[in-house]
DNA sequence: GAAGGATCTGACCGATCGGTCAGCTACTCT
DNA sequence: AGAGTAGCTGACCGATCGGTCAGATCCTTC
């Protein structure tokens, strides 16, 4: 692994877990055993280092997003979802970082990407209805995926990838089942 | 609003909304129009400013969760969860930081101490089961309420407080309803 | 009016922050 | 061998951080 991708995974992972702000590059510099210029030299800036830290994870949600307005069937929504949970899955670092942090993180181009995403996932799951409990079902099943996915590693949970996915989409898909088919 | 109150609850909303380490005692200072000195002369630190922010939160929690051992059938069970539901409703704003933030603020004795309740809570909820499924419902619910309760609101989103109340607990019923009356 | 405690402030401290810059080293290409 | 470039470093910069301290101001109490 190049020095610039090392850089860029460790930072992911302290950003996430202490933090963007409270994470300095110093920090990263001495996890990856390297001085801190070395680390300006690769990304010119803390927000750019930022930026490629979560950006692969954004450009996959686009794709994952993608067909989104195409879906038609319930068929089609459970395979949807079976991919986005993959998605969250894959990205579980950037996801809860975004989830997270995200608010405080405004005016980064990357997170305003990020945060459209969203709004546009919500205005599909709620239906088009825009009703106060079809809202909160998406907000419940996006939040509570991202902290079970990051944040309750923490409380020293581990649990093996395969029966976290089957439950993931289990309950996720309980959650944002239509009116119409409920 | 006596100034070491106004503090508090400025710090709150900075802390809850920006972050801690984001949040400098200069910024808190000015919004409450004093100077930094006069913030630490009513808190003797950062640290003891976040203690006083959040510990009513976590003794009003330790109140609510007093019963949980004693809950039998389920009526007590959906009894419990209103009253958790308030909780949630009251304090958002410190549930959220705790959610949110408390994994990078290990070592401050408050937010072990609501560690230490979640667990409590999660053990309960998950029907002393252990199981993968009943530990993920559970995440998910409290992980996801929190974030529906202040994340969500930076996408412009606002909500009678008595729908959400509602609707909250029918979702939450749903996710943690035991596998025995499911 | 004197005394004393509570409240508040500006000046100041060492440490750390993100970031700049000149220069060192090692490798490639001609 | 020489030129050029990529990778990396230590020294350094101004700004800001959390925190200390001596003193100003205000209000109560005697």
């Amino acid at each position: 692994m190049s020095t610039q991708e090392e850089l860029r995974v460790i930072a992911l992972a302290e950003f996430t877990s202490a933090g963007y702000s409270a994470t300095s590059l110093q920090r990263i510099a001495e996890l990856a055993g390297v001085s801190k210029s070395s680390v300006l030299y690769h990304f010119a800036s803390k927000e750019h280092l930022l930026e490629a830290a979560i950006s692969p994870a954004i450009d996959q949600m686009e794709m994952v997003l993608a067909p989104l307005e195409t879906i038609g069937n319930l068929d089609d929504r459970q395979r949807f979802l079976e991919d986005f949970v993959d998605f969250l899955l894959m990205y579980r670092l950037e996801v809860n970082m975004f989830i997270n942090q995200g608010p405080s993180l405004v005016d980064v181009p990357v997170i305003e990407r990020a945060s459209a995403l969203v709004v546009r996932l919500a205005q599909f799951f709620s239906d088009n209805s825009q009703s106060l409990e079809e809202n909160m079902r998406f907000g419940i099943a996006l939040g509570g995926a991202a902290y079970m996915l990051c944040t309750a590693s923490t409380y020293g949970l581990e649990f093996p990838a395969d029966e976290t996915r089957a439950a993931l989409i289990s309950i996720m898909s309980e959650l944002l089942v239509p009116i119409s088919a409920r």
